[in-house]
DNA sequence: CGTGAACCTGAGAGAACGCTGAGAATCTCT
DNA sequence: AGAGATTCTCAGCGTTCTCTCAGGTTCACG
């Protein structure tokens, strides 16, 4: 069975993600497609094998632990067949299934659970883009820049120490400038897909950023809309 | 078998509710079908499940609490037949049924009652746009101009600032333009379906959004239409 | 002109919301 | 192991928002 959902005429980019348990699934499928991809999903190993193999595919996402059929044989035998459609695998953490085998196998990188979207988003821009020899374009808002490919940010030449978190959120931020991003979508995008938390969290980390992107400059780039989420404004250089 | 989520500017929407309550099953045909949305009902979680795997819908409003299968049986079981439809869960406030749990079988967003119809209408825009990225449009009437997607509200390039309760009620007012809302209309809309209290909450609210979207600007855009509504006139810039 | 219904408005209580500093927990690197 | 960086939680605080209420105003109509 295929599954499809498709915009026809449209060049965007497809993704096939094959993930069995229907949460993740479904995460993937939403975060992606507001993302600007086609995703399709396929629930078990065999499945995700026959739709990699009757469609074509800009990427494939890769759980390990699937009925059926392992993430790894998946690979193997799309590899033996002559399909090199570039394979993203997601480990879990717990070191039961191997890294270094899932490259063995013929998967061009792989991400271990937990990971925040933000950071998958990445690593797919970067299969994307590979034989493209594209370098990712520049962000920028104002007089406020970031080049994901070297993760260096400035403001006005001016280069701004960021930690992990801290470039995530303000990624996520500058690549909806201008939009109301709600706590919650900024939760589900730059922590853990399954994050429980405070959403005060999200309060804190504009705080942090705030401090070094808009206090030292004495601007407000950082907006809050109150009881709707923040927003990344370009007009207030 | 292929099923598409296709976003046709030229059909009509189709919707699928699957609630029990007749009285909030009726208000939500009729909110949506005023909005343009071809919407068809189902009362028990059996029906929904049969209704949404023989007709193709683009969207589906999921109650949790339905006579002989729940919504998260429903949700699960269409995620494993492999329909991804976009599902929007209703769920009780009252903390017995879990959100995390509705997003664990499958759906998509969830919206705990009570709720807006405002907001459910903006939840429901967000998952049909999904995947065509596509931004909403900027609503306008006369040079009063609203963005739904970064919630700036501007007259004559002169940003105005609401708080939530009046940017739901402009938003309601923009998107029927010329026409009489009835007080009841607007608080069905803009408050609870189910909220009880004094209309006089819709004279305070409209007197709030007059004096920043009118009165600064000397003149009568929102006009009152005694023993009948409220109207928002286009032709008096 | 008087009357009642509909509408407007200012004041204020209570709740919701967002910001922040302090500090605990965790991670990383030497 | 230890130091420092980073992440996260929590409680307190001030602000903003929502909604109610009561009294005032306007309007339609007899």
């Amino acid at each position: 069975m295929v599954i499809r959902s498709a915009i026809e005429g449209s060049s965007r980019m497809r993704v096939l993600v094959v993930e069995d348990e229907v949460r993740l699934a479904s995460y993937l499928k939403r975060g992606l497609e507001a993302e600007g991809y086609a995703v399709d999903i396929a629930a078990t190993g065999t499945d995700g094998l026959w739709m990699a193999t009757e469609q074509t595919y800009d990427a494939m996402l890769l759980d390990i632990m699937l009925p059926g059929m392992n993430g790894y044989k998946v690979c193997e035998e799309l590899r033996q067949k002559g399909n090199w459609v570039p394979i993203l695998m997601l480990t879990a953490k717990d070191g039961e299934y191997d890294e270094a085998e899932a490259l063995d196998t013929g998967a061009d990188d792989f991400l271990s659970k937990p990971f925040s979207f933000v950071v998958l988003l990445a690593r797919l821009r970067a299969l994307l883009r590979r034989g493209s020899a594209e370098r990712p374009p520049v962000l920028a808002t104002g007089d406020l820049t970031l080049d994901p490919s070297s993760r260096v940010v400035a403001r006005g030449g001016v280069q701004i120490d960021l930690t992990p978190r801290e470039y995530a959120l303000l990624e996520f931020l500058m690549r909806h400038p201008g939009e109301v991003l709600p706590k919650r979508d900024i939760i589900e995008h730059v922590w853990d897909w399954e994050f429980e938390g405070d959403p005060n969290i999200v309060e804190v980390y504009v705080g942090y950023l705030r401090k070094k992107i808009d206090v030292p400059f004495g601007c407000d780039l950082l907006k809050t809309v109150r009881g709707a989420g923040y927003r990344l404004d370009p007009s207030n250089g």
